[in-house]
DNA sequence: CGCTGCGCTTGACATTTGTCAAGTGCTTTC
DNA sequence: GAAAGCACTTGACAAATGTCAAGCGCAGCG
């Protein structure tokens, strides 16, 4: 599975055969089940995860028990809760696998070890989380400007990959609103 | 003013003279009146923008002509279209003062410079980074999972020294609510 | 001093969205 | 192949929030 991920990089930096074996000889391979928790709220997040190929979800769960998913990471993107990993206290948010999935893990200190190490690694984190920062500022600009229609519309056009992958009940966590009130839009937007 | 900044940094990191005279001949002070735009949407961002004293906000305005405040900024914070910065193309946003201000420019070039030359300049940019990361991350979390009573207390939670700074009327718009609502809830909290 | 404009409040009403409960169709399971 | 479970849909109604219009109080200004 590392493979994968050396695909990602090549496509992104230029390493040579030293630095991509430094990377590989951090990584960890994980496969998860399907609903199986790659982290729960109360853990300790201690690594920066890359998706291989499968689709995982970050959500909190409520005072009322409602589940509300921040994030989802499917194949060639990142997740975890950074909160957790850059305070080393307990994470908020849980993680788990909406299908089979496959995962790398590295531990934060070879991560920043590698950082350090590799200078076009280091460039290629920062562009990832400026531009991940820059997504969730326009989910923000979403979220407080729009109608549930207009959410979900801003949905098919940022997120078409997701679609019809995750469940409709998941979606409308993502987007804030209750499950009937998506039903409603979809059906709404067919008929036109 | 650059001495604002100065303390700033000395809290944060360790620097020679030297690396602080590094800092200190690209930043750039700018003053600006009250309402005055420090950029506006359709321009190009190039810079990245520390507060001294003051208070800015960066918002969005929707095709209704509604605008949607997605950051303030008071002194000793950053500010910035990172969006505009990254792809090198126009900005979607408008940053204007909403009290007279003094900023500290740097071109994002000179910026990348000191990012080079001073790892620990890198390593607090980093953590700045990540840090407003997570604040926007929780965010999120709170527009997609409150009603608008709950924002409205946990603006009270995260920002109490924006409560009494800014004007009602934004702090609606910045929590994704109208102004009516918001004076409704402060009311019924005041009689508790 | 009185006017004006602005920020905020209030009321009446409209609209959107949520809640609850039931029903459909499809897949899985024994 | 009947039964159960799940994802989604639908309907009736309730609650939250928005809209529009008016009014209040205060600061700034001629």
């Amino acid at each position: 599975m590392f493979d994968v991920f050396e695909a990602y990089l090549r496509a992104k930096i230029t390493l040579t055969d030293e630095e991509l074996a430094l990377i590989r000889a951090v990584a960890v391979v994980k496969h998860l089940r399907k609903w199986q928790y790659l982290a729960q709220a109360g853990d300790r997040w201690q690594s920066n995860c890359f998706v291989c190929p499968g689709c995982l979800r970050l959500y909190r769960v409520d005072d009322k028990g409602q589940e509300h998913i921040l994030t989802f990471a499917v194949e060639n993107s990142w997740i975890g809760d950074r909160q957790s990993l850059l305070s080393g206290g307990p994470a908020q948010s849980n993680v788990d696998a909406l299908e089979d999935s496959t995962v790398l893990l590295f531990k934060d200190q070879d991560f920043q070890q590698l950082c350090h190490r590799i200078p076009a690694f280091q460039d290629l984190i920062n562009t990832i989380l400026a531009r991940s920062f820059n997504a969730t500022q326009n989910r923000i600009h979403a979220a407080i400007s729009y109608s549930a229609e207009e959410k979900y519309q801003d949905f098919l056009r940022t997120s078409p990959h997701l679609v019809n992958r995750v469940p409709l009940a998941m979606i409308a966590s993502y987007l804030g609103i209750t499950a009937e009130t998506l039903s409603r839009i979809r059906k709404q937007l067919a008929q036109k």
